[in-house]
DNA sequence: CTGAAAGCGCTTACAG
DNA sequence: CTGAAAGCGCTTACAG
């Protein structure tokens, strides 16, 4: 047991020649005689050689790895953004190493220390919703580890960022309710301090000004984006003189506990109420009635932060930053769909 | 941008001492002069100096870093069980990384490998339904990296295991559905190259024949363990000439396909068919009709996975592996719920 | 109590 | 084409 793993000095050892000449052959083509070369290549294959990262870690000053910060891991949109983020990073040689904030300042700064004590390349985040302030990241930027932001942004921090059309989506949804019939649509936000729940509830506003539908104070609330906050606001929704006929939820997780709460109540869904959710999970298709919502490609979104995070630690080009706002797409199912015409898509799917 | 991070190089240059004696003011306390001692950490402090974790890995040949390999990590159970891994690893100092095998052989080996190549201090694994052999493992254990397995286990490679009581979970759950007065109980089990799979099998099998029920072959199928899958067994099994009467899945997963089929034929649960899961995913009690399930505590097996591990690495005791089982409980909801009796608990439940 | 030296595994100028 | 040396950031015998 404990046959140590074998190193470069071992091959020159056996080979009688130096330890340069080996790391050498197994680098360089030019600069080594054929014959050396393969004898160097072929015992490396037979004693299952493989170079110790660590140390190319130390020479190079760089570790082939960056870190992922996300409020949550067993939410599915950010276990669907990592593995896109694990996509691009397998395939150009880096891991990635994945840290949850739990919606923590205290922790997602921890978080950030620990990636730069780690000496991670770079670092991805999502923020968490209760962080006042971001400067921990801009600290890693100044110890030259660049910080990417996916779907919940950082205003304060200058670097890349992914994003989508949240306004878009939200002002396409409170419409579809609308087109729908609906008249008094109540909003459910995400905690106001992200950019994501802003900039949803400001098209949800902008759809009713435009069909000059009111915006009533006792119809917007605000909830964490979770399951159970959801549940805590339909109640209170629920309870109102003047009930709402439509909810929009600013996330599925809440959309989820509403969806809950109304089928205890006795609330026929899109009949009494119809509800709508954004990020569109792959369960919201499952429920019953199935569950409207605006859908985000979080893979995808995975996939580019990593894409220009690489970019970052490769070229080093600090400047121009770049936003990129991906597209998000209205999955109309059972949940908001009353009218039936042919022009909308319909069933619920699984698979 | 760029000012690379202090060294105690650096901290003995402004010192005027040497880094010998810096290194050891920052660990020992013994064989330092207080006086030395208080420069150096105040001075450390005022830099923000943090010791670089790779040039430690190299000299003690060791990375703080253990791994995990999931068939997949957008599944709740895995994505709960990873948390309990981390709950343990980062209160002890280890950080983990994540590794997803897709339920592929190959990719598992490759997994593997790679952690071995970055010199992990050890691995946790839950295997891929698809791996005919382990012998992947055991190389790693053979460089003197531990490896622990958690609810899908390896037979062949010796060490520690956690697991929960499949058969006792499966049986109880069976006979529960007989109590409700079930009599043609399908069971669409997981691929059976998994121990989980055909321990759940075998404590359905034993429970209908204590109950001298029939056991029909074209009663059993076996899927993956997924929706779709579920799904697609959800219409062989309606299909039959002599219907089941109840359908007991190996997992929640798979338990959803063939929810949201049932749904879609019109049956009603669970009078027409009483619906069992395995597993009990949060989303489970969302259903309608609730899911009941056999729930597994996932966060807890990560927990134990991870604390052998570390035991393992710490102490390397490579000698009498223990395997530790962890108890499923019963959780009955409106799916199989046909009698109401007191003795039995009821309603769903969110939050 | 402190410093100079060796070494963890590797790469890469610098000489030959 | 090949080897000896220095060095990445740190620790730890070995001498004083």
């Amino acid at each position: 047991m404990g046959k140590t793993s074998i190193t470069i000095k071992e091959i020159a050892r056996q080979l009688n020649i130096s330890k340069s000449t080996v790391s050498r052959a197994l680098r360089d083509s030019s600069e080594i005689s054929e014959h050396t070369r393969e004898r160097v290549i072929e015992l490396a294959r037979r004693l299952n050689y493989s170079p110790n990262p660590i140390a190319l870690s130390l020479l190079k000053n760089r570790t082939q790895t960056i870190g992922i910060i996300v409020p949550d891991i067993d939410n599915p949109f950010f276990s669907m953004a990592i593995g896109g983020v694990e996509d691009v990073a397998y395939s150009r040689g880096y891991h990635v190493m994945i840290y949850q904030s739990h919606d923590s300042y205290e922790r997602e700064c921890i978080d950030a220390r620990h990636i730069a004590a780690r000496r991670a390349d770079g670092l991805i985040v999502s923020v968490a919703s209760k962080s006042p302030d971001h400067s921990h990241f801009e600290e890693l930027q100044e110890s030259d580890i660049p910080v990417v932001f996916f779907d919940r942004i950082s205003e304060q921090v200058q670097t890349h960022k992914v994003l989508v059309n949240d306004y878009e989506g939200a002002f396409e949804g409170t419409e579809h309710l609308i087109m729908q019939g609906c008249r008094r649509i109540a909003h459910i936000s995400g905690p106001m301090g992200l950019n994501i729940s802003r900039n949803r509830f400001n098209g949800y506003k902008d759809a009713l000004a435009k069909h000059n539908l009111p915006l009533r104070d006792e119809w917007v609330v605000s909830a964490d984006y979770s399951q159970s906050d959801g549940a805590e606001r339909a109640y209170q929704l629920m309870a109102l003189r003047e009930r709402p006929d439509a909810i929009f939820a600013a996330s599925d997780r809440i959309a989820i506990g509403v969806h809950w709460v109304l089928r205890q109540l006795g609330y026929r869904m899109p009949q009494d109420v119809a509800l709508l959710g954004f990020s569109d999970l792959s369960i919201s298709a499952l429920l019953d009635p199935p569950l409207s919502s605006v859908a985000q490609p979080s893979f995808e979104m995975g996939r580019q932060a990593a894409e220009l995070l690489l970019e970052l630690i490769e070229n080093k080009n600090t400047l121009d930053f770049e936003t990129r706002v991906l597209k998000t797409n209205l999955v109309v199912r059972g949940s908001t769909l009353k009218i039936i015409n042919s022009g909308d898509p319909a069933s619920a799917e699984i698979l």
